[in-house]
DNA sequence: GATGAATGAGTCTTCATTCAT
DNA sequence: CATGAATGAAGACTCATTCAT
């Protein structure tokens, strides 16, 4: 729980909070959460050292404040719905994917960080598998829709699946924007769309020809 | 490149070495690797905490010596060819996951400290790419006979789906086994494998009903 | 360069900066340099051991401001112009060395841990050096002056035997002061200052008589 | 007192010992006294490291073997009388002086690291004000034989004047040698010769012209 | 004698956190 | 509220020295 909530500050007081969470995104993306020393934050925010614990108590709970900007800014670029006039499945997850590997790769660094801190901290893995979660949550729905109308295969366990591949598609653009292999955006956005479609069995029409299915 | 290369060392030397090694394996396995202090390395082994220094020049040191085994016990799992007597793409691949999924349980705490430690030291991330690579190696040839053989679609770009599948099944035991998310072993098997083969375009004859495809 | 200059301290800041370099001073004159701890300095100093770091990053870095305040303290007492009454050569080398010395006495401690120093670091080496040029530069000036009056051998070279004669008093007051070779006073200034002047031919009329010159 | 006197070795020890002192004069010369550590000596020596113990107590006291070796290259240069046929007082000074500029030049490391050693051990810097004391007496004997010959200023200080000059020479080959100032060897030993014999007032021929002497 | 592994005392250094001004 | 100096717990690391083989 912060030690001092937005709503209850004085302007002045919300205009430092905000100078600490920004500077300490910025400080965070550079140097990742471990390298980064809670008099970084203050100097880059341009307030004193002391200032820092008027508003948090660890550069964990700062770092929470981060990441909730990180999730808006992931979460906002994905709620449009596609064009109404492209519904097909193909449509509707490329969509998804495109958005997801955009938002991941302009915050690569903080996600990168974020990585970093679930690995020892609770708190923050929890708020990581939350993230996961909502995701997961809804690819689990719209596999289940597409099952309902038959258009995917039923035998899947829409669940794992989506867990399964919104792992996928997290995760490859975690290897490509954090680890640094290297990928080209088309191929790649079409290959995980491709297997998103193929797995569950669903129709795309993309297939160069007609293979035999034996 | 090690202090002390084990070859180099008396038999006394060599079971201290050891012994540090099987040490940290222990309390980095419990603890962590940030949270793991040399001191408690080697009060583990028994021996004084500068004879740690004989021997590794820093946590990282071991730290990779430790995942060596790790390694090790990975792959050594997953070399057995599968039963001559059914090579089926089902198999074969439900055999592979269903060895990567074991071992990575049994190795799960060492895994999660690695995965910490990739996303600080730049030695071991790339220790972890390597480790990766060889796996989607593997996998980008398998992919690229079956298509060669006509068995799987021909449009997929076989490393990307291999990078992809790869990471897909890594993470998912990932998820299961560090992050704590609950799956049922058959099922999850079965969903990867289901996932592996479709998404390929790779019939495997599982289907309870076949559906038309449109 | 220091950590913190003075100028960017508060009041307070200062007073602890200052109250580090004093005990520092009083610390390498007990101690020298080798067997001084940081824990030591900050003791003296009155503050906890952690302070030090906020204003020096190493016993060199304030060992250097030690210095500074000894090198002042040299050149300070060397500045005042002997009285313009009597500004024979025999009374401006006097004078020199005898202030010289007399400011020898007064660091010899801390003249002895420079020297200690100035054998392991190279900045306190080069700071040694440069301490040195500024003595042997302004003897050369005047032995040239002289020499250019006909008052000295123009046969010497003035940089070398500025060089040279400059170490002889510097050196003198080493083995006295810090060796513990024992030397009387006035018996001591004179023989140099006799040597000196000799040693450049410069008469000076202090011979009980004349010795004749083959 | 060493552990283990030259005398009472087996020949193997002999050997042995006399490696680890080779050895430590390398390292010595190298590295310095402080930056040398038991183990390098060993390792130099291709012994173990507590073979060393076997023989030396402590890095002082090997070290002082080793400085034991340096005085008697150091003196044994100055024994040779020089040519019967030019005993003046220039070519006996300037003799004295080109060998002792030669040997310090020959051994300038390893004198550097014994000012080095003499700065904070007591045992060390009584041997090094005994090597002075030996130059000293010599100097002080030859200077009282020119004064009783009415060849030098009786008016100097014999043991005062011996302890400068011998002192400035001294000192001249260390910035030279030590510190790294640059100078031109006839020109130094000239000048150095020069000094000396005119600061006692000995009349040695080589000026150009003769001054006045007012 | 030789070996080299084991020991642990001794210091340094960082930085989150507190608190007087 | 802001400041920034002060604190000290926590851990890393070195290396002279010992000692069992």
């Amino acid at each position: 729980m912060p030690l001092t909530e937005e709503a209850s500050l004085t302007p002045r007081g919300r205009r430092t909070r905000n100078a600490l969470i920004t500077a300490a995104a910025e400080v965070f993306a550079r140097d990742g959460f471990l390298d980064c020393r809670i008099a970084d934050i203050a100097e880059t925010a341009g307030v004193a050292h002391g200032t820092f614990y008027t508003y948090f108590s660890s550069k964990e709970e700062i770092f929470q404040e981060v990441i909730f900007l990180v999730q808006r800014d992931m979460a906002s670029h994905d709620e449009t719905p596609p064009a109404a006039d492209d519904q097909t499945p193909w449509h509707l997850v490329e969509t998804a994917n495109r958005r997801y590997i955009t938002a991941y790769r302009r915050n690569a660094r903080l996600m990168a960080t974020l990585e970093q801190v679930a690995t020892f901290n609770d708190d923050v893995r929890k708020l990581r598998l939350d993230l996961r979660d909502r995701f997961v949550d809804r690819n689990t729905h719209a596999i289940q829709r597409w099952q309902r109308a038959g258009v995917a295969d039923p035998d899947i366990d829409a669940g794992y699946a989506a867990n399964a591949l919104g792992t996928m598609v997290d995760r490859f653009a975690y290897t490509w924007f954090v680890l640094g292999q290297n990928f080209e955006e088309e191929r790649a956005i079409e290959t995980l769309t491709r297997l998103w479609l193929q797995s569950l069995g669903v129709d795309h029409g993309r297939n160069r020809k007609k293979r035999k299915v034996r």
